[in-house]
DNA sequence: TTGTTGTGTGAGACCGGTCTCTTTGATAAT
DNA sequence: ATTATCAAAGAGACCGGTCTCACACAACAA
C-alpha cells in the first residue's frame, strides 16, 4: 500500500497483463468477461489485476462498444417535487437494469433544452428521457432519433413524434377535476399555469406549447362551457413561472371585485404559493375560495384544511418511461407505445360551495 | 437532408477533414478550438462541419485529455427535499462552470454508496461531491483521494479526511433549537431520526456514524443536561428511515403514558410524518406537543400552527460545495477548506409550554 | 498417418478524438 | 543571396479498451 507512484497514471489492461505474463488480448478477455480463456489464465491475471488494484476505464470501454451504459435526462426543473420524485422513478428502474442517469435541468426554456440534449448526444448516452417543454420546435428531439438513440418522452405527448411516451390522461382528469367545482355550485373558476405566452394573456389554446397544460386547459374549459359558464377563459392565468410571478399571479386574481371563487393549479408549487397567497389576504378554504391542485405533493395533506388534489402516480410515471426506453435499449423492435397512466382525484377538504358574496 | 445513411455512423474529425480538404490534424484544431488555422481554412473547416452536421464525439475527446467535464454526485436520496435542493445548488453551479452532474443515490446504504463511488471512478468523473452515509467506513472516499481525482464532502464532515467539506454547524443549531424548547419549560424532549444502528436503541453517541447526526444529538444531550434533565437519552429514536418506520417509531413514543411533551424531527420528511401521527392521535401542536424540525420545508410554513424550523441553507450548501469542488478542478492548490455556513431558527407557531398532563 | 475440428492465446487494427513532432513556405535579418 | 525565424499545415503516435483474425496445438475420426 506504498504510495510511490508520483503521477497517479491509472492501471490499464496492459499493466495488468505484463504483471500476469500474458498478451493484452488475453488479459482484456478476462477482465472485460468475454471470448473463452483457461482457467488457470484467468485466475492468473485475477491476481494480477487485484495486485494492481486495476479500474477498468469506462470511458474507453464505452467508445469502443459504443455503448455508455448512461441514459440521459432532461427536466423542468428537479427542484420541483413532480419532477424528483419522476427522476427517483426514473433511476430506479435505471439502476435495476444496470444503468446510470445523467440529469439536466431546462428550467422549461427551450434553447436550455436544445443545448442539454445536444450536450447528452455528445457524450454518447445510450438513450434519453425528456420531458419537451416545447411542442413548437423538436428539431432537436428529432435530431436524436436521427442519430439512432432511443428517445422516450415523460408527461408531455408530441403528437408528430412517434416515439414512447408515458403520460396521464391530463385532459380527463382536468375535466374531472372541474366538474368537481363546477357541480359544488362555482361559475367563477380560474386556472394558474407556469406556462408562458407571449402576451402572458391567455387567447386561445395555439398559444400553448406543453402539451400536457394545453389538454388541461381544453378540459377546464369544456367543463366549464357544459356547465354553461360564459367566457371561462378569462380566468385562465398564466406565466407563473417563479414563486414571485406566481404570487403577482394570484395577487391580481384575487384582488379584483370578480375574483373566483375557486381555483385549479397546474401544480403543486403554484399551489402552495397561491395557498399563502389566500391565507395572507384573510380569505378561507373553502368557506371564501376553493381550491384542487394537480400532485400530491407533500403538503396538501397536512394543511388546514387539507387540499383536494389530482394525485398523478409520479413515480410510476418515471418507472414506466424508463422501462420503456430500457425495453428498446435492449433491442426491442415493437412499435413505440403511448401509455397513459390512470390518475385519481383524492377529495380532501378544499372544496366547498361558492361565497355568496354577489347574492 | 435526406436520410440515404442506412447505418447511423456518426461523423468524425476525419469525415470532416476529407469533405473539406485538410488533414485530419488540422480539422481536429478548428473543431476542438486549439492550436493555430489560418482563417481561410477555418471557414472551409467550419463549413464542411455544418454541412455534415458534425456533432463531436465527447466520449473519445474525454478520453484522450483524461477531463471529462463530469462532477460525480452521490447523495443520500434525492426524492428527500434536503437533497433535491442542495443537488440543484450543485448543478446550477456546475452549469455556471461548464460542467455536468451525473446523480446517484445511495439510499444511505454504505455498499451502494461504495458501488456508486466505484462506478462513477471508472467513468471518469473529475471530481466528486458525497453525503458520506458512515464515518467508519471511508476506504471508497480515501481511493478516490488516491487516483488523483478531487472529493468534496456535503454536509458530513469526516474528521479523518481532509478535503473540502461543507456543512452547517449542526452542534450549535441543535443546541440552540433544544434550549427553546428547553426555556419553554420542556423535561421530556424527543429527538427523531432516521439514522438507525445495531439494536436500534440509542445508548450512546459511539454508534452514530453519520457525522452531523452525532453532533446534534450531542448538542441536544448537552443542552438537556445543562437543563437538568435527567437521562435524556432515553428519548432520542433512531431508525426512523422511512415514512412507514417513522410512523411506527413515533406511535410508540406518543402513545406511552410517559410521552414526551416536545419532539426535534432530524430532517422535514421525518417531520411530516410525525405531524401526521400527531395530528391523528387527535393531538395538539403546541398545546399538547411543540415540534421543531430540521430544513425549512415546504410544508411547514403552511400547517396550522406552522412548524418553527432550522432553516439550512440548503441551496448555498450545493453551491458552495460545487463551488469549492470546482476551484480545485482548476487546480487551486489551497488547502482543504472547511465550510460552515450560518444556520437560523424561524420560530413559527409549534413551541409552546409543555401540557400540564403530569400536575 | 493424414485430415478435421475445436480450443486457447497472441498480434494488431480500431474507436474518435488530442497532441507532439516534422515539414513547408513565406518573411525578416544579415 | 543566404540564413534565421515563424506561422500554418500535415503525419502519425497515443489514450485504454474491444474485437477480428491468424495461429499453435490437442483431440478425434477416417
Amino acid at each position: 500500500m506504498k504510495k510511490n507512484a508520483p503521477k497517479t497514471r491509472s492501471i490499464t489492461v496492459s499493466d495488468v497483463a505484463r504483471a500476469a505474463n500474458v498478451s493484452k488480448a488475453t488479459a482484456a478477455r478476462v477482465l472485460g468477461g468475454y471470448g473463452v480463456v483457461s482457467d488457470m489464465i484467468r485466475a492468473d491475471v485475477m491476481a494480477a489485476a487485484k495486485a494492481l488494484d486495476y479500474r477498468p476505464n469506462e470511458l474507453a470501454r464505452s467508445m469502443t462498444t459504443g455503448r455508455s451504459g448512461i441514459i440521459g435526462v432532461v427536466v423542468g426543473d428537479i427542484e420541483n417535487p413532480f419532477f424528483s420524485l419522476a427522476v427517483r422513478g426514473i433511476s430506479d428502474a435505471a439502476r435495476a437494469a444496470g444503468f446510470n442517469v445523467i440529469l439536466a435541468n431546462s428550467g422549461e426554456r427551450i434553447e436550455v433544452e436544445k443545448a442539454a440534449v445536444r450536450l447528452l448526444i455528445g457524450k454518447r448516452v445510450d438513450g434519453l428521457i425528456v420531458t419537451p417543454s416545447e411542442s413548437r420546435d423538436i428539431s432537436h428531439l428529432r435530431d436524436i432519433h436521427r442519430s439512432g438513440r432511443p428517445l422516450a418522452l415523460l408527461d408531455r405527448a408530441l403528437p408528430d413524434l412517434d416515439v414512447d411516451t408515458v403520460t396521464v390522461d391530463d385532459r380527463g382528469i382536468a375535466m374531472r377535476a372541474t366538474r368537481i367545482l363546477a357541480d359544488a355550485g362555482h361559475r367563477n373558476i380560474a386556472y394558474v399555469t407556469a406556462v408562458d405566452a407571449e402576451g402572458h394573456e391567455y387567447r386561445d389554446l395555439g398559444q400553448i406549447y406543453t402539451s400536457s397544460v394545453r389538454e388541461r386547459i381544453d378540459g377546464f374549459l369544456t367543463v366549464c362551457r357544459d356547465a354553461g359558464i360564459d367566457r371561462p377563459e378569462k380566468y385562465v392565468r398564466l406565466g407563473a413561472t417563479s414563486p414571485a410571478e406566481t404570487r403577482r399571479v394570484a395577487d391580481k386574481l384575487l384582488s379584483g371585485p370578480d375574483r373566483p371563487t375557486a381555483i385549479l393549479a397546474s401544480d403543486s408549487v403554484i399551489a402552495l404559493e397561491i395557498f399563502r397567497v389566500i391565507r395572507q389576504r384573510g380569505l378561507r378554504i373553502p368557506e371564501d375560495i376553493s381550491l384542487i391542485t394537480f400532485h400530491d405533493a407533500d403538503w396538501t395533506s397536512v394543511t388546514t384544511p387539507p387540499i383536494t388534489v389530482i394525485d398523478q402516480p409520479v413515480y410510476a410515471l418515471g418507472k414506466s418511461v424508463a422501462e420503456l426506453l430500457i425495453r428498446r435499449l435492449k433491442g426491442d423492435p415493437r412499435p413505440a407505445e403511448r401509455l397513459i397512466l390512470p390518475t385519481s382525484i383524492v377529495e380532501r377538504g378544499s372544496v366547498g360551495p361558492p361565497s355568496n358574496r354577489e347574492l
